[in-house]
DNA sequence: TTGTGAATCAGCAACGACTGCAGATATGGT
DNA sequence: ACCATATCTGCAGTCGTTGCTGATTCACAA
């Protein structure tokens, strides 16, 4: 599976090879993390750690999210949904949002046309390429929602969703 | 000039046309806006507001704004850099994002072939599409900053940038 | 096994961006 | 001028995230 991060054996010898410490916390995280394909939160991280670790701390899981961006093994995407989301994808890749939920998934595919034309760049350096697709996801389309607005006005969706359709 | 808001005298109208009061504090506003061809934040708004009338709120700042952007005359967009930025360029287009600086540049091509192909939408219906171009703007690629830092590394960047070099 | 110094952790305070609220104020139709 | 109400200000509160700091734990060595 290319959507995974390093196995916590694997990442463990990353942090030992620039000589860090390991420990049970990271361990936990480690193994979420490797049994995840989705995009998490560093909340929903969180939760996951605290069934089998119930002490662990907030600040620890963003510490380690943290750890892991700044080593290359994991990438952090802001799709403006209010928090950042954690990728273990590290091959090129673009997402899909649901502008409704959320739900955050990988569009594998390259776009090797898509580049800024010398006249409009002003001396711009591009490093890098985000295409994000808004739309709405399988679920949030069936439109039937609790509080029966139909929700295609994009003039007026000020909420930022928050139902956490975390597939 | 494509990019730039609507003319204060039209806006007093189309608020008023929605049974909307005018104010001084809109009007101060919506002059600001018009006047410049950027990609301002909420805070910016709120610091040259201020110059002429030193008492208004910040608070009414982010009203009229989403009052804006609820009537579809402002597009707010995130990209990232910690506050939503308004965009009064309406026409279909994408953005140049500096990683050291901050500022945003507008990238006005449209790229036809750019979709998400069926076999990994899953059911995804897409209604926008953003494109991001992350790199160094001109004047940040000169490499030569106060703190001597080289700054190609985006391992470690985990700053954001505040500089507000804002064109 | 035990000691030791450094890395790490938990918990809480603080921060930046933004919004909810409430009372004061201003607008614009009469 | 009058009044209903839209709007404004100022402040407290929320949310996601990070800065401290003292306590704990790890890893290596004796």
């Amino acid at each position: 599976m290319v959507l995974a991060v390093k196995s916590p054996a694997e990442l463990t010898d990353l942090f030992r090879d620039r000589g860090r410490k390991m420990t049970a916390q990271r361990q936990a995280l480690f193994a979420i993390l490797h049994g995840t394909e989705a995009h998490p939160t560093a909340e929903w991280v969180y939760e996951r750690a605290r069934r089998q670790m119930p002490t662990i701390s907030l600040r620890t899981v963003y510490q380690t999210l943290n750890d892991l961006v700044a080593m290359g093994e994991l990438e952090q995407l802001d799709v403006g949904t209010g928090s950042a989301r954690f990728d273990p994808n590290l091959a090129p890749h673009h997402h899909l949002v649901c502008d409704d939920c959320g739900r955050v998934q990988d569009v594998p595919v390259d776009f090797p046309d898509v580049a800024v034309p010398q006249e409009v760049a002003g001396g711009f350096t591009v490093s890098t390429t985000e295409i994000v697709f808004r739309g709405l996801c399988a679920t949030c389309a069936h439109g039937t929602r609790a509080d029966g607005t139909a929700d295609r006005a994009p003039s007026q969706s000020n909420h930022h969703p928050h139902k956490e359709c975390h597939a």
